[in-house]
Order: structure tokens, then C-alpha cells, then sequence
DNA sequence: TTATCATTCAAACGAACGTATGAATTAAAG
DNA sequence: CTTTAATTCATACGTTCGTTTGAATGATAA
């Protein structure tokens, strides 16, 4: 079939470009960086993959196709259960950032290189990514932003709409900043590994999102 | 005193550098975008500033000495009428947050301009710019987990600290994407302006936040 | 007016960027 | 073994990058 060295090049590349996206940013990692960590040519990018925006595209795709596919599977299978009645919130939170978390904690989808490089790149929105991510998240937002509705048929739509954002926000940077950023605290705190730490981070997380997404609404001021 | 022109030059150069720092990230944007954006000569940015990471660090630093500064004389205003008392949970959340939310509304201050640009760097820890924030915020941080610490007592330390990490990402979020993320809705709900959106940005989130810190605290499984 | 000095300006520097090319290399197919 | 096509390779293209330079400009002070 010819494929052998392909394969291995086009993984080496999108396991390389993973980890230096993550840690540089998209314009600031060059081919160069690249091709050099991965121990490929210069030339093996494009050709393999036409472009540099088409690589950070199909490094996206190779996890997210998983990630969201997974995220679909555990919902029909939740709804599947409950026989059409209302999933509880916690179930659905637990569907889409729980299978998030577990994911990273499965190295061969990436671990947790990949969950701090989506954590970073949803606040970095260059047209062409930003476009990219909204057509691989359609489906699985809408059907959990339903899911949600549907179980919390006495709060506004809007209102679970801002939540939804506030709990991916948390999650991103609970993750971007599992050892990135130190302005919080030094982290002398728990001195375990990242992986360990993760562990941990899961139940945490849980806790506060749902506290976040069960609290009280909130009352506008009469001068807005 | 020789410095009209001078001082309108830095002024535009840091300006426009807000703003594109903020559509483009720090490597996106070109010292001849910014300076064609000011009107000024391509020169300019490096006799004012020296460098371009330089001029970063000034564009945070305007911002941010006046932000900090006003958290930190709510957070002794406040601690003064309490009189040694613990404060409550949400008077140290509004110190905080709401300070940076209502900054937002300033155009003196940046508007929204900058708290998406804070928002969006808070997650792409450049070296240069990660140091530079850790101390610009050091203080700041230590004076919050103090206060959130006394005000808790019976929460573990290591949970608050998650838990400010938490409240930091989701508030961070909603900054960034109130238009530049659409993954989450495509916000035909309130089409309102962005300064009539923050309005309600601020009790929305505060619920949110005073949700999540107020959670019950996660069981860890054994397992672990 | 003249001297002084901060600022602005046009122009250029070498380095690094993403991409393209055409020849070598490799492995499967006939 | 020969042919064929996929892949790798060294090299180079044109562009853009951040920064530097030295002369021109402008306002202040003597």
C-alpha cells in the first residue's frame, strides 16, 4: 500500500504540532519547529497536508471527531434510559464536561496536551479556527444545550444559554492553567503529578458547575 | 516641555495596540499594523517603547495598576466597616469581579476592549507575558484567598483556590466571547449593544460565581 | 537668531516565515 | 528485474517580521 512511512510521518507531525500549538500558540509555531520535533522534512507538512491551517485543522479533527462522537454516544444513551422523561442536570454536565476531562486522562486521545491546547484556543478565535470549531461543535451543542432545556424547563432559555458559557469557561481555564498559569496560588499545594491532579480536578469542577448552574437567578436592576 | 507630540503618539500607539492585541493576539499583530492603526511612523513603537514585548507589558500595565489598585481600596474600604469581622463570600466576589466588569463599562479604562484582550492572554501564557502578569497580580491574589479564606473558614484552602480558579476562567470566558465565540448560541437572543449586554453580564455572572464558590464540596472517590 | 534636544521620518538590515520545486529515495506491482 | 508511483529530501523563492540608522523636523531656551 506504500502508507507505512506516511502514516508514521503524518502522526509525528500532528502529535509534534499538538504539543508546540499548545505551548506556543498557532503563529507562534513555525514549520520549522515543527518539522524539527517531529524528525520529518520541511516539506513533509505540506505535502501531507496542504497548508498550515489545514494541519491545526486535522489536529483538531483527530480528537474532537472522538471527544464529540463520545459525548453523543453518552447522551443518546442517557436519554435512552430516562424513557423520555427530563435527564438530571448533573447526568448532562457530567456528559459533556466529565467525558471531556476522562478523555484527557487517556493518553492515547491526546491526554491532557490536547485538553490545554482547546482550552487556549477557544479564547484565541482567528477567523479560520473559530469557524472551524463552531461547524465541529453544532451538533453536540445543540443537542446538550436541549438536553438542558429540557431539564430545566422554569429557567429562561438565555439565562441556561450564559451558564452553558460560564461552565465552559471555567472548564478551559481549569485546564489551560493546570500548570500554565500561577497567578492564583504557587501550587505548593498538592505537589502531585498532572495526571493525579486531574483526578482530583473532575469531582471539583462537578461540584462547582453544578453549584453555578443551580444557583439562584439573578435580578436585574430596574435601570438597565 | 517638548512632549505634545510625544505624549499623543504613546497614546495612539497604545490604543491601537489594545484593540489589535485583542483581535489578533500578540504574534498576529505586526508592529506596521499598529503603527499604520496609530497613524504613526513604524519607528515610533520602538523609540517610545524599546521593544514590542515591552509595548505589551505597557499596554497591560495602564490598565492594570488602575484595576488592582481599585480592588484592592474596595477590599479596604470594605474591610475597614466590617471591623476585623469576616466579610460575606459575595461582597468579596463584587470586589473582584464586579470591580473588573464595571471597569468594562468605562471607556476611560479600556472598555470592553481591553477585558476581552485580559481575557483572551489569560490563556496564552507567553513566557514574557505570564511573568509579568504573576507579578502585577501577586498582591492583589494574596489580599482575595486572604479574604475568601477568613470569610470560609471551614472550607479546605486548596478548594478555594480551585474554586477562585474556577470563578477566574468562567469570568474570563464571558468576557472573551460576548462576540467572539459563538459555539455556545448564535445569540439572536438579546441583540442588544455590547454595553447594554454587560449590563446584565454582571448579575448574571455573580449568581453564576456565588453559585459555584457556595457548592457542597466534592466527595473524592477512594480510588483515587 | 542661534543652539539644543526630543521627536519623526524614510529607508534599510538580517532573520525567519510559509510555501514551492525538482531531483533522490523507497517500496510495491507487473 | 523493471516499472511505477508515493514519499522524502535539500534547496530556494518571495514576503514579512522586529529592529536599527542617520538625516530631517520641530519646539524650546539662551
Amino acid at each position: 500500500m506504500l502508507e507505512v512511512r506516511a502514516v508514521d510521518t503524518r502522526e509525528r507531525i500532528l502529535d509534534a504540532s499538538e504539543k508546540l500549538f499548545m505551548a506556543n500558540g498557532f503563529d507562534g509555531t513555525s514549520m520549522r519547529l515543527i518539522t524539527g520535533a517531529a524528525g520529518v522534512n520541511l516539506a513533509a507538512v505540506n505535502y501531507h497536508f496542504g497548508s498550515k491551517e489545514s494541519l491545526m485543522q486535522e489536529v483538531f479533527r483527530r480528537r474532537l471527531d472522538w471527544l464529540n462522537g463520545e459525548r453523543l454516544r453518552v447522551l443518546d444513551e442517557m436519554e435512552r434510559k430516562s424513557g423520555g422523561k427530563p435527564l438530571k442536570p448533573s447526568q448532562i454536565v457530567d456528559g459533556f464536561f466529565g467525558t471531556l476531562l476522562r478523555m484527557a486522562q487517556d493518553e492515547a486521545h491526546g491526554g491532557i496536551t490536547f485538553l490545554r491546547l482547546l482550552g487556549r484556543t477557544l479564547t484565541e478565535p482567528s477567523d479560520f479556527i473559530r469557524t472551524f470549531l463552531a461547524k465541529e461543535y453544532s451538533e453536540v451543542m445543540e443537542r446538550y444545550k436541549a438536553a438542558l432545556f429540557k431539564a430545566l424547563p422554569d429557567v429562561p432559555k438565555a439565562e441556561i444559554v450564559w451558564r452553558f458559557h460560564f461552565m465552559l469557561g471555567a472548564t478551559s481555564y481549569a485546564i489551560a492553567g493546570t500548570d500554565a498559569l500561577r497567578l492564583v496560588t504557587d501550587w505548593q499545594i498538592e505537589d502531585a503529578d498532572a495526571t493525579d491532579r486531574l483526578d482530583r480536578l473532575l469531582p471539583r469542577l462537578m461540584s462547582f458547575l453544578l453549584g453555578g448552574l443551580r444557583a439562584p437567578l439573578p435580578q436585574f436592576s430596574a435601570t438597565a
